[in-house]
DNA sequence: TTGAAAAAATGACCTTTATCATATTTCAAA
DNA sequence: TTTGAAATATGATAAAGGTCATTTTTTCAA
């Protein structure tokens, strides 16, 4: 359980930060972010933006996670990304200064702090490091979306699914995997259904362990073997 | 048909320079890129680079078509996306200094130049409309690949390959469609027989002419209705 | 111009996965 | 603790689309 009524986070102290993008930045230059960005609680299932909306600035995840994920035209949400601590989010069409193709929305309750455009951009035109890192990050996901392309379109749905638990294992580290089926099947890019009796498969098979909704892997070789390297 | 002869081709009056990534640089850079470039003519069917290898540097695409592909476990090519005059092709990796994780390989007879990674990296640092432009241009096609991941999701076939023919409709402007089967089924992210089943279709049903290998599309409104806005 | 190879097209069949209906479990508020 | 709503689970069915076999057409080099 988060502390609601932490209004500020310190930048300098913030655990999140050391290892993100912002992890190059300098005394001043973390004093004025300090000073300059806003401190927010999330309760679970908050919207940090919405699809077609004006990106304003950026969010980084001090504490929780976050979905980034696209509606189809009958509604259904498609995962593309889960962030968490230490993750930014929202920069993307920032850069590209067109309204969000993307909506972001919290999975948990999260701290969540807000640089504005301008601080950012500032900041990245006297931050080379930052730039060099923020164009690295890009890069990056363009090639994790080009797997995630080529898997939609020439695995099959279990074979995603084990790929997608190996992303999850990732993400949750230790911790139980604790996402909805819904946003489970979301993320695979399946039928709600279709992703429940698959994971009775896992279980049947000893790859996995379910304790109502939260999932635990116990044969991760498994997974990899099924997701196909 | 293009010149096979042409070994030298000046950046100063490159028409695809103009409007790409590089049309900001000024007359001293352009010099100095004109000086440092390789220029190559491609034969169809030729590769430019293999996933896997180290990224040694950018091909600006002077004239011609180059298609960037993934393959999947079974071989089976996923096209991610087809670059034509002006776009840069391989920067992406180059970045992220890891090695590619698509191929790209000449659609038809072009001429391609090449710059180096460290000229092409220095010219970055020096000039902020470029390293700009450059970090637009990623953050643009990370939005283009979420709809790419999103249709292949949720869209049927029929659906998908109405949007791809969208999308083929810029890259060709006026000129018909001119892929083979194949490369439109690993576009699509289909089998060859059905997505041959669904232009036989799309032939009947009055949006699209073909003749052989050449697929003109005479209904565009009806392409988007179909493609779902 | 012709003949062989590649590409395109068609047919039959079968698997995967979505959809719809319904039952059961879980969870949180009263 | 109860209760109703939401989430999860299961079953039956249908449709979409993949696979394999075969035929037809196109292409290109000799």
């Amino acid at each position: 359980m988060l502390e609601k009524s932490h209004k500020h986070i310190t930048c300098s102290t913030c655990v999140g930060r050391k290892n993100s993008l912002l992890g190059s930045l300098c005394h001043d230059e973390i004093d004025h972010v300090n000073a300059h960005k806003a401190c927010n609680y999330y309760k679970k299932h908050q919207s940090l933006f919405l699809e077609g909306s004006f990106p304003r600035g950026v969010f980084c995840i001090n504490e929780g996670m976050v979905k980034i994920f696209q509606r189809g035209d009958e509604g259904k949400e498609q995962i593309i990304h889960i962030a968490k601590t230490g993750e930014m989010v929202g920069f993307r069409s920032m850069f590209s200064e067109t309204p969000y193709r993307v909506a972001a929305e919290t999975l948990e309750e999260s701290n969540i702090c807000f640089i504005s455009k301008e601080d950012f951009l500032n900041m990245m035109d006297s931050n080379p490091v930052l730039r060099n890192g923020i164009i690295k990050e890009l890069s990056r996901e363009l090639s994790d979306r080009a797997d995630f392309i080529t898997n939609m379109a020439q695995k099959s749905v279990r074979e995603r699914l084990a790929f997608t638990m190996i992303i999850l294992l990732d993400i949750y580290e230790k911790e139980p995997i604790n996402l909805s089926r819904e946003d489970l099947a979301n993320f695979v890019g399946t039928a709600t259904e279709t992703l429940i009796r698959l994971l009775k498969d896992f279980k049947e098979e000893g790859i996995i362990e379910v304790h109502t909704r939260k999932i635990s892997v116990l044969n991760k070789e498994k997974l990899f073997a099924i997701a196909g390297k």
